[in-house]
RNA sequence: GCCGGCGUAGCUCAGUGGCAGAGCGAGGGUCUCAUAAUCCCUAGGCCGUGGGUUCGAUUCCCCCCGCCGGCACCA
């Protein structure tokens, strides 16, 4: 017996550094709805998700909250996996890198890569970013991580390196057998430039970590997150043992665009190394801003998933999520377009056409589906229109486009409506003939919601359900298949079940308002009684400055600053940040670059006083000697740099500061 | 600085070498089966600016302006 075909998709594993909020249910309900869309064209589906509990952050929000790690991080998988449960988007697999089976799988992989040649011993000494748990290439000491602009630690240590550099042309090569293999085309194209510039190789262990999978044979060795995270999509389907399930290798990642290196460039190659088969495709979807800027927890408009939920309905902002913007691109958030849409696409178009069908057939044949038994012109053109939005519907979803499959199946209910509205079954009589064609006319409006409702259910799978039981149907919507689906399959004669309000329709400001309130709760909630139980999850993601270590006045001491005047100030050519200075501090006339040419003009800073550090070791930037650094403020979330001055008093060039 | 994308009706966006489109919002009208829903009509928009190719460009090419992304870079 032929098996069914198999398909396999992943969510990224979560890491726990907060609760789930919008742009991780925004990926996990696209991974939701391509596998109930892949189940109803005969797939053997397995989605995976989970959580990434290792590394330095957990380390300490687990130290900070009092508790040993294993105990922190199963608080916080429970809490993620709860959340998804209460959402209707509980994965088939969910993968904790905790777990041992996932553990096993790691060093097991480890050992593969070594095996082969692919792993070597060697020192790293380099800026570290913990939020990011990555690298920064290229950082000097004090720099800030490029992507979430806090400040990066200096880390060297003895550990084992990954022959990425050695994967330069096969990755590149199999890029151009796989064009699609990166999703959309746009990130194809700055990954495949990327590789193109050349690979370094990858630090895939750590000693300073404690909080982490150990390395066999090698500790205190434990392996880098990246190495940890990324394996999770295998141990899920099986491990070192993956022939068995026959899942490997995935058909599809899902991921933001954020982590995309991650997943086509340092993930293939690992499993290159090991002569594993590597995943089919990687679509980058894009973020949800709000007011046009990425969402933060540090600016507060993180937006969170429940109270949409509860307010609206999960297939609501399912529907919103999927509708609003084009697969892959970025959109905008906002909850007045969430309701909006909802009134108007939801309330008013397909829970009024459910609505009215079915108050008309109730009323005119006692809630018994009549049989349809002419076909007039007008009768064929719609079926025809449903039958053609069959095909488009479906080849959209194939290519994940959301939006215009949603657009398609639109387009059929406003159909339904003006064909309601034209054919008036409402005002035909009691005659053979108009009895005739008022069950025809109900018929169709039927058949054309019973295929809407269908196509429809990968993305609103609850309120589709209730359709498909308002209409009588057998079965569930979800066994429906949707190759077999066409226009005039069900036999008329179905008794209606009871009505049930599917979007009922709310007051754009009262619902805004609601939301608002219960996501506010969620983000601050009243504080516990005992302080000391306070350092929960969402405790530690609401504090993600962590204190500076403390020093003592002899560190301090070492660092010398002093008032420093402007000489001279130019751009750096190939540079958009960088400024070539020479200062005066009372000694001498230093040659100092500084990264402040986005924000200030060279000429007017000419003659400013300027905090400067003076016994900083010189070093190269752009090939443009800098002998010193200028102390400058970094504000804003973006790091925007002001300048340290003395614009109350002045003082004496030279003057130290201590 | 290098590479790439974008700039079309109030908003979100489609689109094609030859009369500029959709959805939403807004205004007017209509029906009454329906969730004050539906349906019909209404936006006269220099299709970013300036050139070029062409019988003809919003659509092809070049410059410029603005916005965005990737890389580099940010002591």
């Amino acid at each position: 017996m032929p098996g069914k075909p198999k398909f396999y998709l992943t969510t990224p594993i979560y890491y726990t550094n907060g609760l789930p909020h919008i742009g991780h249910t925004y990926t996990t309900v696209v991974a939701d709805t391509i596998r109930r869309y892949k189940r109803m064209r005969g797939y053997e589906v397995v989605m995976t998700t989970g959580t990434d509990e290792h590394g330095v952050n957990v380390e300490r929000a687990a130290k900070k909250a009092g508790i040993p790690e294993s105990e922190f991080v199963a608080k916080m998988a429970a809490e993620w996996r709860a959340l998804w449960e209460e959402l209707g988007l509980g994965a088939d697999e969910f993968v904790r890198t905790t777990d041992l089976p996932h553990v096993r799988t790691v060093q097991w992989l480890f050992r593969l890569c070594r095996e082969n040649g692919y792993v070597y011993k060697g020192n790293y000494t380099g800026q570290y970013c913990i939020y990011d748990n990555a690298f920064v290439n290229d950082a000097k000491p004090g720099d800030n991580c490029p992507d979430c602009g806090r400040p990066t630690e200096t880390i060297t240590e003895e550990n084992y390196f990954f022959k990425l550099s050695a994967f330069q042309r096969p990755l590149l090569d199999f890029y151009k057998k796989n064009p699609d293999f990166i999703q959309p085309e746009s990130r194809r194209n700055e990954i495949v430039s990327f590789v193109e510039g050349g690979l370094k190789d990858l630090s895939i262990t750590r000693t300073t970590i404690r909080w982490g999978i150990p390395v066999p044979g090698e500790e205190p060795h434990v392996f880098y997150v990246w190495f940890d995270a990324l394996t999770a999509y295998l141990s899920a389907v099986g491990g070192p043992e993956f022939e068995k399930r026959g899942m490997w290798p995935a058909d599809l990642h899902l991921v933001g665009k954020d982590i995309i290196r991650f997943h086509t460039v340092y993930w293939p190659a690992f499993l290159m190394a090991a002569m594993l088969p590597v995943p089919k495709q990687v679509w980058a979807h894009g973020w949800f801003l709000m007011d046009a800027t990425k969402m933060s927890k540090s600016k507060g408009n993180v937006v969170l998933p429940r109270p949409i939920a509860n307010m609206l309905g999960m297939d609501a902002l399912r529907y919103f999520l999927l509708r609003e913007v084009v697969f892959g691109q970025d959109g905008n958030f906002s909850y007045d377009a969430l309701v909006t849409r909802y009134n108007s696409d939801l309330a008013n178009g397909l829970g009024n056409l459910a609505s009215r069908t079915a108050a008309l057939i109730e009323k005119n044949f006692g809630g018994k589906i009549p049989k349809a038994t002419e076909c007039k012109p007008q009768d064929e053109a719609l079926a025809k229109e449903v039958q053609a939005a069959i095909g488009e519907v479906l080849e959209n979803y194939e290519n994940l486009s959301f939006a215009r499959a949603l657009e398609a199946i639109w387009g059929v209910v406003a159909s339904a409506d003006k064909y309601l509205t034209t054919e008036q079954p409402w005002a035909l009589g009691n005659s053979e003939k108009d009895q005739a064609r008022k069950a025809t006319v109900l018929w169709n409006a039927a058949e054309l919601l019973r295929i809407v409702t269908v196509l429809a259910h990968p993305v609103l799978p609850a309120s589709t359900a209730k359709v498909w039981t308002l209409l009588g149907l057998p079965g569930s919507v979800a066994s429906v298949e949707l190759d077999g689906l066409q226009w005039g399959q069900p036999a008329p004669g179905k008794q209606l079940g009871p009505a049930q309000p599917l979007f009922p329709r709310v007051d754009k400001n009262e619902a805004i308002e609601r939301i608002e309130a219960m996501a506010n709760e969620e983000l601050n909630p009243a504080p516990p009684a005992k302080p000391a139980v306070s350092a929960t999850p969402a405790g530690a993601a609401a504090a993600p400055q962590t204190a500076p270590e403390k020093i003592g006045i002899d560190d301090f001491a070492k660092v010398e600053m002093r008032v420093g005047q402007i000489k001279t100030a130019e751009r750096i050519v190939g540079a958009d940040k960088l400024l070539k200075l020479t200062v005066d501090i009372g000694t001498e006339i230093r040659q100092i670059c500084a990264g402040i040419a986005q924000y200030y003009d060279p000429e007017k800073l000419i003659g400013r006083k300027v905090a400067v550090v003076v016994n900083l070791a010189p070093r190269k930037l752009r090939g443009v000697e800098s002998n010193g650094m200028i102390i400058a403020a970094a504000v804003g979330p973006e790091g925007r740099p002001v300048l340290a001055g003395f614009p109350d008093e002045d003082v004496e060039v030279g003057a130290r500061l201590k």
